[in-house]
DNA sequence: TCATGTGAAGCTATTCACAGCA
DNA sequence: TGCTGTGAATAGCTTCACATGA
């Protein structure tokens, strides 16, 4: 069956707030609850869910620990994922420290700069090192995924490094163009978007609300 | 005629290229051209722009800068928006100085945060001010926008103020519940969850490649 | 009775196919 | 002929309605 796109965001965010029922000790959750706690249709809920087959019983609802425990392995996280960044300046070091990555089960094993005076030092706990030695950490971690923080400008060069050193998915901030090829999955996240979005949206009458 | 939420975001985008080409003295564009440069459909990129009119000519193509206006104009970004933001840790000090806010329209008018030590310093030309004078900055420059950097801790309260002082379009860094009202739109990039979307579609073969 | 799971219906977005015009 | 503009067809996603089972 397909899966719709937008499932798999919905369910990262289904998981994001059965953690914190977990950490509140509520055992059991109804589709309704899950619907309230995360802006998202009780129906949609039970529709996402349903397309992994069924976790819940019922008359009953769910049970937070177990459909926790599901969603970490529809969405391949059942062991922490190493990830490098590229690009130790502001953005970079924000995306380091983020406390949200290693939550989630990403963990940061390699920063990389060609700015000397960046080099050597480092960023939540990890050294950061010249660009030539990225290939090594690659290997070594088995690297699959990698974040690019650079001006847009320096973009598409590191994008092909990355390739080539045997990375297949990458985020980068800001928008790359000609980035999507058939070795590696390439997304972007450009909050300038989202901002120019919002003042269309507030000029747009007839959507004036979201959600 | 209701105008598809994403045609908003290719607008954006289209726009983005258009300034590229301008910058390099391309004086016509077609629609395939387009659709190149941004990675979207040409079918779409026409049906994106005859939403609001056709403005380009039939067996010629568009005129970059006359196309590039009208964009601006639908968008509104006729003039540049203030926005302030909140939270001049990392992230706040990584938005503001990105140079695409400038450069697509929009103008950091103030910037704000509790922690005394930031207070008074800098960022990216905007001098850093308690929370307590965000109203009076909001009111004298007219803003609209606010951008949140804060811990997700603090979130909650952070919007409140906002809205409270007269913002109606708040953009968010990771996932704020509860957030949608009556008051304002409230909007969130989330960069971890398109990291957990990468890893989802590695897993799920059937839609390997992007785009 | 209550809440899940799911086919069907409805809605939104994209692609197709082609008419219209330089 | 080449490229835009657009109705019609298709694909994708969400909501509805209700059968099913605790």
């Amino acid at each position: 069956m397909k899966i719709p796109e937008v499932t798999v965001a919905r369910l990262a965010r289904y998981l994001y707030h059965l953690r914190c029922l977990e950490e509140r000790g509520i055992e059991s959750v109804s589709s309704h609850e899950i619907a309230f706690g995360t802006g998202v249709n009780s129906n949609l809920v039970r529709k996402d869910l349903s397309y992994f087959g069924g976790f819940g019983k019922r008359g009953v609802g769910y049970d937070v620990s177990n459909l926790k425990r599901q969603i970490m392995k529809i969405l391949d996280f059942t062991k922490s994922w190493p990830v490098i960044v590229v690009g130790a300046g502001k953005l970079g070091a924000a995306v380091c420290s983020c406390p949200d990555l290693r939550e989630r089960g990403f963990q940061v094993v390699g920063v990389f700069d060609n700015n000397l005076r960046r080099v050597k030092r480092s960023l939540a706990g990890v050294k950061i090192l010249p660009m030539k030695n990225l290939p090594e950490v690659v290997e070594q971690y088995e690297v699959k995924i990698g974040i690019v923080t650079v001006p847009k400008m320096a973009l598409p060069e590191v994008v092909e490094l990355m390739k080539n050193s045997g990375i297949n998915r990458i985020l980068t901030f800001g928008w790359c163009p000609y980035s999507a090829s058939e070795k590696a999955l390439v997304r972007n996240v450009d909050f300038v978007t989202e901002l120019e979005k919002l003042v269309f949206k507030g000029k747009d009458f007839s959507c004036q609300f979201i959600r």
